[in-house]
DNA sequence: GTGGTCTAGACCACC
DNA sequence: GTGGTCTAGACCACA
């Protein structure tokens, strides 16, 4: 998979290191099982440090969406259950739907922006796969 | 309106006023033309520094909220055109949704989400004043 | 509270740090609302680097034990819902029984030890306290 | 028995198969006399590195569970008396117990738990042997 | 003055 | 060669 730093975002470069993945995962570019560059190949390749990239990785496997490992390095984990805390996740989306009524978008625009970004969405493969990485 | 701050959120203080002055006005609790406490006074109320309820307050201007006016105080503008930066929203908005779809929720139970909170707003009131502050 | 590392155990340094606060906890020597020292003078307590003692504060704060704040510094935080993974918690408390019953201890033994530990362990103070610091 | 290990547990590879042997014996899966698996079949078995097994075999040598002998390979050895380092290990578990504590968890509660782990073991059958491997 | 992020470089544990 | 830990020092964001 190709990581692409949006930096200048107000979000840090781990968080955003963090957010491409998600975003790989409910893309279908990288699935359960899959390796995740090394981490000082990736921060070479992103010419960011070695710890940043590593604060990034460290992130998501406390979300539960990589594991860790010495051996093998860093792979996409098995969906789990539940996990996330919903409330915080409902609030923050919540403010975002906020946003976008306040500034006059109507509840179908909304509903079809969702819609939209939804369905470029693909289920969580949860057998081998090939994708790239 | 009532603020109140979670001291335990990973929003900075201004940055939870600036999203409770939007909810506010979402759920109609606060309409243009409405005025927000006085700095001062939201200040004391909420035990935190001037700079900080003036900062929040700065970014509701800045986004096109408020207006701030030295005499009159914030008052809740006009909503304007869709001034927003709307990429940098559609794609945090993105990656809320992808990390619901990556922990397991289908698309039914995401939308009806986002329905069920879409549901609980009221249409800026363009023509009113007085709401309780 | 005084913290004291015991190095050259296998534990990690900020791993200590976590394990220092919890039982410090349970002791009854930390309360809900007490502060933690700061970052850089714990370290500087400890003769050890800022980071390690940031990593520790980060993961109690991941554990839900404390929150981590830029105005008011580290806090113990209110107990809150179960939270904690109770299967590898469970788990590693086999091992550990497991231990003690290969070597010989007896049931009634593993027992009146698990019972002294716990006759030590106060109730955690959902109240204010003066808990030293 | 059966070897299982988890890659993404927390522990390396050989504590996990330190780990499991104890486990064993306090099930009764694995008694004094009987034979451990040779270091290669186990290693094949787990497609892991011979080193690795050999370094988890090690460590339970250095504590007394088994004896490596070149000829008949690792055979479990007699309980001995209580070589354990009783300090640590008394360390390690009052701080399982705390995070239980701290967590809610009641004295009773907590005791049934370690009563219920304790039931399932088995006394060390010290004249027996055969058990499979 | 507090924590948060990023960089840099070293050494270790595991495999 | 992989991740894990620790050190060191700089600068920023928030209050």
């Amino acid at each position: 998979m190709r990581f692409v730093l949006e930096i200048a975002e107000g979000d840090s470069l781990y968080q955003q290191i963090r957010n491409q993945v998600i975003l790989a995962l409910a893309y279908g570019n990288l699935s359960p099982g899959d390796g995740l560059p090394p981490i000082r190949a990736l921060a070479a390749d992103l010419s960011i440090n070695l710890h940043t990239v590593h604060k990034g990785y460290e992130m998501l496997e406390q979300e539960g969406y990589i594991h860790l490992n010495r051996r093998i390095g860093a792979v996409v984990a098995q969906p789990r259950s539940p996990g996330k805390d919903l409330g915080l996740w409902q609030q923050n989306l919540r403010i975002r739907l906020a946003e976008a009524w306040t500034q006059g978008m109507s509840r179908e625009t909304i509903t079809q922006t969702v819609q939209a970004i939804l369905a470029d969405f693909v289920p969580v493969d949860t057998g081998r796969s090939g994708a790239e990485v």
